[in-house]
RNA sequence: GGUCGGUUCGUCUAGGGGUUAGGACGCCAGGUUUUCAUCCUGGUAACAGGGGUUCGAUUCCCCUACCGACUACCA
């Protein structure tokens, strides 16, 4: 029987998690659903010296926002517990003894200076120094110094790294499932370091031994792991482990839209859309980055814009939920090359979920928005008029000032369209028109249009002309929804107020 | 420098030995609307270059160019 899909993924805690990784996040997630896998989070915080606090709470925030769930992890804990790498510690130092006991590692007692120097020095001589099988001869560790003079070194309590033995001259190959056939020489693969002075593994020694106890199937990671999934093979074969080895897929990159590298945590917002799911304030800096959360998106289209990024479903469809989603995933349809992230496209998707998105709902978004300006609508009057002007904005807090006039009498009036549309005549049309307007009893939007058109008709005015005044003396711009739908809302008696005071304020 | 990966409109992408190379965003034009926005219609715009293989290459192969990742006791 073949065994159930477990993916992870295994962020480390050295600051916030930019899109690049919830993105791969997604796609681990999107995998696991799909095939009724289980998906897990692991921390990989065996380097202490970057440890950022409140990273990790920020992670797992983010894609709770994003609702991307786990079956095992830190914060949900799993058969596999713990989830945090730093308090597996104690796991990883017997594996590095195997290898050891194997002849496949060995212990390396160069100190990091040592080995600058040595990289200073090739590159002055444009060449690139590596720790490997033609080096190792000449270096001190376990290999060159005699058993006893090894263990005097142990024993004397000498700092030293485990490093892996990469076997001299072999092809190693792996088939991802993204890139295909890999072929990689032994000879251009560096002796890697396992396990540090510090009693900590490294990543490669780490993640290959939880991804092995943790029984997982595949690994879905970006492409900056390329270069190092050879080693990750072979240790796999050095521990025995072929047969459980994981598949790999190796995502393509997210690129920086201004041109050139990978998406950084840097960029930040250099680039004028936010890098972050969630704004992040750095804890020792006190810099605030901002977030997509803050900057008005929703959830479900930023997880939509990510996904698409670099993966299509097949078909042309593009407004996709994550049920969607889950539904067509596949890896075959993830694409090779890198992508630009395009600010354009992401407010598209955007104004998509918004005009989607239930009046209400957005009502209780906009509220506490309006609120800070004094004004304090029913949800159910508020509804209404975003039903009337959702449609013309992207985020919600563009609906501010798309609904403010319908509280607030406008406090200035736009100078292009008084320069176009308001003559000398104007003023005495306008009274004349709220005072047909009034005269609607009850009111009836219907109505009210039909005798004011009839009105500017029988007065031989030009219907655009007035019509534009109107809504000047109303909204104080040449924008909105229907016009008699404004003023059913309004209000006559708000209506003529507001007409008197256009009139007494515009002159020309 | 070395190793590995990549390259279809400006951007995200579909396609794949014979296609008018399709869609989306953006942009432009027209229509609708009393305005703006929406909406509708149309338009703009791409197979990096050179060699092969082939009746035929954007598609397969090779080379070049360009882009990128990696090259830490970081992940």
């Amino acid at each position: 029987m073949e065994s159930k899909v477990r993916v992870r993924f295994a962020p480390s805690p050295t600051g916030p998690l930019h899109i690049g990784g919830v993105r791969t996040a997604l796609y681990n997630y999107l995998f696991a659903r799909k095939l009724g896998g289980d998906f897990l989070l692991r921390i990989e915080d065996t380097d202490q010296t970057r440890f950022v606090e409140g990273a990790e709470q920020y992670i797992i925030e983010s894609l709770n926002w994003l609702g991307i769930t786990f079956d095992e992890g830190v914060h949900v804990g799993g058969k596999h517990a713990p989830y945090r790498q730093s308090e597996r510690k104690h796991l990883y130092r017997q594996y590095a003894d195997m290898l050891i006991a194997s002849g496949d590692a060995y212990y390396a007692f160069d100190s990091s200076e040592k080995l600058d120097e040595l990289r200073k020095e090739a590159e002055v001589a444009k060449k690139n120094f590596q720790y490997d099988s033609l080096t190792r001869n000449n270096l001190v560790n376990s290999l060159t110094l005699s058993a006893d003079e090894t263990q005097a070194k142990l024993d004397a309590g000498e700092p030293y790294v485990i490093r892996f033995k990469i076997p001299e001259n072999i092809d190693v190959e792996l088939d991802d499932l993204i890139r295909g056939h890999v072929c990689v020489h032994s000879t251009s693969l560096d002796d890697k370091v396992l396990y540090k002075s510090d009693c900590m593994p490294t990543y490669h020694l780490a993640n290959v031994v939880d991804d092995y106890l943790m029984e997982i199937t595949h690994v879905i990671r970006g492409e900056e792991w390329l270069p190092s999934a050879p080693l990750h093979v072979l240790l796999y074969e050095k521990f025995g482990w072929k047969n459980q080895m994981p598949q790999f897929a190796h995502l393509p990159l997210l690129l920086k839209p201004d041109g050139n590298g990978k998406l950084s945590k840097r960029d930040g917002d250099r680039l004028g859309f936010p890098v972050f799911p969630l704004q992040w304030k750095d804890p020792k800096t006190n810099e605030i980055s901002s977030g997509y959360r803050e900057s008005g998106y929703f959830p479900d289209a930023v997880v939509n814009i990510l996904a698409l990024l670099g993966w299509n479903p097949g078909n042309n469809q593009e407004l996709l939920s994550m049920d969607d989603l889950i539904n067509l995933f596949s890896l075959d349809k993830i694409s090779k090359a890198g992508a630009k992230f395009d600010l354009e496209k992401s407010k598209w998707f955007n104004h998509q979920y918004l005009i989607n998105r239930a009046d209400q709902d957005l009502a209780v978004q906009l509220l506490p928005l309006l609120e800070a300006q004094d004004i304090h609508p029913s949800i159910d009057k508020l509804a209404k008029i975003i039903g009337l002007v959702k449609e013309r904005v992207q985020f919600v807090k563009e609906l501010v000032p798309q609904t403010i006039y319908f509280f607030k009498a406008p406090e200035s009036y736009n100078d292009q369209v008084i320069k176009k549309r308001w003559k000398e005549d104007t003023p005495m049309h306008l009274t004349q028109i709220a005072t047909i307007i009034s005269s609607v009893q009850p009111f009836d939007k219907n109505s009210a249009h039909d005798k004011v058109a009839e009105y500017i008709q029988s007065a031989g005015l030009n219907m655009g002309q007035i019509m534009n005044c109107l809504r000047l003396s109303l909204v104080g711009d040449a924008m909105g929804p229907d016009l008699f739908e404004i003023v059913e809302l309004l209000g006559t008696d708000e209506v003529s107020s507001r007409i008197n005071t256009s009139i007494e304020k515009i002159s020309i």
